[in-house]
DNA sequence: TTCAACCACTT
DNA sequence: ACCCTTGGTTGAA
């Protein structure tokens, strides 16, 4: 026997236990396994688990009985329970699904957490976890992490990457593009010319054998590099060693679309290695945003494999996290039925559709603002006044009364949710620390900001998980406890910042933008802060100071503002831009980067009157880009649009342009998912759009409706000054009378129109379009169920 | 011309 | 494997 030290890599069942790989410093790999028993509780009347018990017996299936007590987290005491422990763990899933079909109505318990994260979870280890290991041969005596999750500068094991993709432009394979595949590892490239298939094979092989990476990384690996070699392997006999672990074949899992975040997403066909991982940039979710430095810190929190954390939402994550938590106390996971959610009736709506709290912005130009969001809000809520599906509502102690609904929550024990939360919002604020205080040039800074964007999306997904009936520690109760102090807490802190004299000109969910003029100085904002966090508990910071700031009015009842389109210059001339064109997936690159050309230029204007000033600048560069726009002279590739398909092709009854686009590729043979994006070109004519992937040569684009979406973006920037549709054509399309020759700039000193700032307050009656949904009253304070983002 | 249904998007 | 609203377009009345 002796002691190995190395990071885990990966853990999978095998036989009578789990397969787990270590990396130890030296990059060398150990292929070893330990012995494991998962097991599933069952609870219920005593006749029927002793049923349960005989039809297992008489099937011969490899488990081991036993009746024991287990904590019940609603009911906050032992029940009785039949525990079923599976000695083959791979069998573990069948086996469950055997007995709730055969005994439906029994309550059953940690019937569905992945074993990977079980086994990680009763050793007391995580994925990447440094840990010391007594071994005999191949087996597992011990193993224990000397290592924290909780840890901030953790070190990784030296892993050896290699990268896969196919030459040329980026193009999604899957919608006919074919290139040669190229293969970077330790620095070289090696270019297989997709024309001799056999020889690639052979390549890959030799590169995989010879360099044994732990890691690939494709580009489009899932839905076309993988299945390509596969089938290429296949046919020419060639064995190819994808997988390190020799017994195993790829796993492949097949493709999905579903909801989350509000919209649809597609998830494409999946190819998982054992021993080692794949990960594909195409496939991910969210790995733009926090990289393999957050997949590999969401995996030693939750304890899910990093091939898994690639390819999942962060409520996955964040779901785990609350299941290591309950396991960690005993307590038992409820299984986690998958009811489609029903649709709620209009009482429910109204009931369930109080939310966060927003004010309707005082529209038009500003200056002398200061904007301050509280951090992590909602979870920062949940932890401080222990919000938990357990806690709401309990009966074990007096309670704390919730405000407006008066319901208690439980103040003697600390709630599973904000058990699991608390040391993330610590670790998160502790990055936060670090990140301002390193260096620009410290190696450890892009780690640690991807990890600190990592932790956002937990977070973010964590209140939006109370509220959704198919959470496991879901419910409606906590998340409406949580929206009743955020409003409480949003508008003590009006109070607050009110009684300091400032003028509140906005509030949104976690958010303030607050005036005072300037005749006073600039406010102490720090003392008014430290106020703030006092007196409601929660960390508020200074988002920043405004330059100018304009929020913009609604399009459809221009006299009043709405709350969550505006955009501002900080003092550093730094831009804040919120819900308009430039922020939309569906903007094309051209007219976003008008919008933000001219607002570059705005933001040099140090103040209202200096946004004035620097208007006819502004307005020069929109027109020189709209006559050029007009001339037909602009690249397609800048006017591309992208739209996500939300349902198949042939399910759309309005014939939308979308609808258009995702039609004419069908017909081509394309096959599209929902949520999917499609990339198109509006081309002038009946046809009104084309694919991108079907446009050959130069095609002229439709002149008048890109000039009408870009008319549309300069007048969401030119709005803040009073210019209505009328005016701004005349600017940017009259063409001589108005300020002299065309393209030529309006005199210094011209009024170009009023700013709204002088209107001061929109009067509160007047009505914007009520909620489609319900008719709703509304006030100068409109009430919305919001997600919360966590300051950046 | 009006308006409800539909669709995609944001935070 | 997350809640919902707003703004714009389409097409029938």
């Amino acid at each position: 026997m002796n002691t190995l030290f190395g990071w885990l890599f990966d853990v999978y069942p095998s036989g009578d236990g789990m397969t787990v790989w270590v990396i130890d410093p030296d990059g060398q790999s150990h292929h070893l396994h330990d012995t494991f028993t998962p097991t599933f509780y069952a609870h219920g009347p005593r006749q029927e688990l002793r049923s349960v018990c005989q039809m297992l017996r008489n099937r011969g299936a490899p488990v081991t009985l036993r009746r024991t007590e287990r904590i019940d987290l609603f009911l906050d005491r032992h029940i009785e329970v039949l525990e079923i422990g599976v000695r083959i763990p791979d069998l573990l899933p069948r086996l469950f699904r055997q007995v709730a079909d055969f005994r439906p109505n029994l309550t059953y318990y940690d019937a569905d957490i992945s074993l990977p994260q079980r086994y990680v979870l009763r050793r007391g280890i995580f994925p990447l976890a440094y840990c010391s290991i007594d071994r005999d041969g191949r087996h597992i005596q011990r193993i224990e992490a000397l290592d924290s999750p909780w840890e901030i500068d953790y070190p990784l094991p030296p892993l050896r990457t290699m990268n896969l993709r196919l030459s040329g432009e980026m193009q999604n394979p899957g919608r006919g593009y074919r290139g040669d595949l190229l293969v970077e590892i330790e620095g070289n490239t090696f270019h297989f010319p997709r024309a001799h298939s056999r020889r690639l094979v052979l390549g890959i092989r030799h590169l995989l054998e010879h360099y044994d990476p732990d890691v690939l990384i494709s580009t489009y690996g899932d839905n076309y590099i993988l299945p390509r070699l596969l089938e290429l392997s296949r046919h020419y006999g060639i064995p190819l060693p994808l997988n390190r672990d020799r017994g195993k074949s790829v796993l492949r899992k097949s493709a999905s679309s579903y909801s989350s975040y509000g919209r649809v997403v597609f998830r494409n066909e999946q190819h998982l290695l054992f021993g080692r991982w794949h990960l594909d940039r195409q496939n991910a979710f969210l790995a733009n945003d926090y990289g393999v430095d957050g997949i590999l810190e969401i995996a030693r929190l939750s304890g899910l494999p990093p091939q898994t954390v690639a390819r999942v939402s962060t409520g996955t994550g964040i779901s785990a996290m609350q299941v290591a938590t309950a396991l960690r106390r005993g307590v038992l996971v409820p299984w986690q039925k998958r009811q489609p959610e029903t649709l709620k009736s209009g009482l429910d709506l109204l009931v369930a559709d109080k939310g966060g709290l927003v004010y309707t912005p005082i529209a038009g130009l500003h200056e002398h603002v200061a904007e301050l969001d509280f951090t992590a809000m909602y979870p920062s809520i949940m932890v401080h006044f222990n919000i938990s599906p357990e806690t709401v509502g309990a009966k074990c102690c007096e309670g704390e009364p919730i405000p407006e609904l008066g319901t208690p929550i439980c103040r003697h024990r600390q709630g599973l949710v904000p058990e699991t939360l608390e040391p993330l919002l610590e670790k998160r604020s502790r990055y936060k620390a670090l990140i301002r205080e390193l260096p620009e040039d410290d190696p450890r800074l892009e780690a640690y900001r991807r990890r600190y964007s990592a932790h956002k999306w937990l977070l973010v997904t964590c209140f939006g998980y109370l509220g959704y009936k198919n959470a496991r520690f879901g419910r409606i109760e906590a998340h409406e406890a949580v929206n009743a102090y955020g409003r409480e807490v949003l508008l003590r802190t009006k109070e607050i910042v009110e009684e300091r004299g400032f003028r509140v000109l906005h509030l949104y969910v976690d958010g303030l933008w607050i005036h005072k003029p300037e005749a006073s100085g600039r406010p102490d904002y720090d003392s008014l802060l430290n106020e703030i966090h006092a007196e409601t508990g929660l960390h508020i910071g200074l988002e920043g100071v405004y330059r100018w700031l304009a929020f913009l009015p609604s399009r459809t009842e221009p006299r009043v503002a709405v709350a969550n389109r505006y955009f501002g210059a900080f003092e550093d001339g730094s831009l804040k831009v919120r819900g308009i064109e430039a922020r939309r997936r569906d903007t094309p690159r051209y007219i976003k980067e008008t919008q933000l050309g001219m607002l570059e230029i705005l933001s040099r204007g140090r103040d209202a009157a200096g946004f004035c000033a620097a208007l006819p600048e502004a307005i020069a560069f929109a027109r020189q880009r709209l006559l050029s726009l007009q001339a037909g002279v602009v690249q397609a590739d800048q006017l591309v649009i992208t739209h996500r398909l939300s349902r198949r092709p042939e399910e759309y009854t309005v014939r939308t342009v979308a609808a258009r686009v995702a039609h004419q590729l069908a017909a081509t043979g394309v096959e599209l998912h929902p949520g999917e994006r499609m990339n198109f070109l509006l081309v002038p004519g009946p046809e009104k759009a084309r694919a991108w992937e079907l446009l050959e040569g130069r095609v002229p684009y439709d002149r008048e409706a890109y000039s009408k979406l870009m008319l549309r973006a300069v007048e969401s920037i030119l709005a803040p000054v009073g210019a209505d549709r009328s005016t701004i054509e005349m600017w940017l399309l009259g063409n001589a009378g108005y300020w002299g020759p065309p393209g030529a700039l309006p005199p210094p000193g011209v009024d170009i129109g009023t700013p709204l700032l002088a209107r001061g307050r929109v009067p509160s009656q007047v009505g914007i379009r009520a909620p489609s949904a319900l008719n709703r009253q509304w006030s100068d304070l409109v009430l919305r169920r919001e997600a919360l983002l966590p300051a950046a």
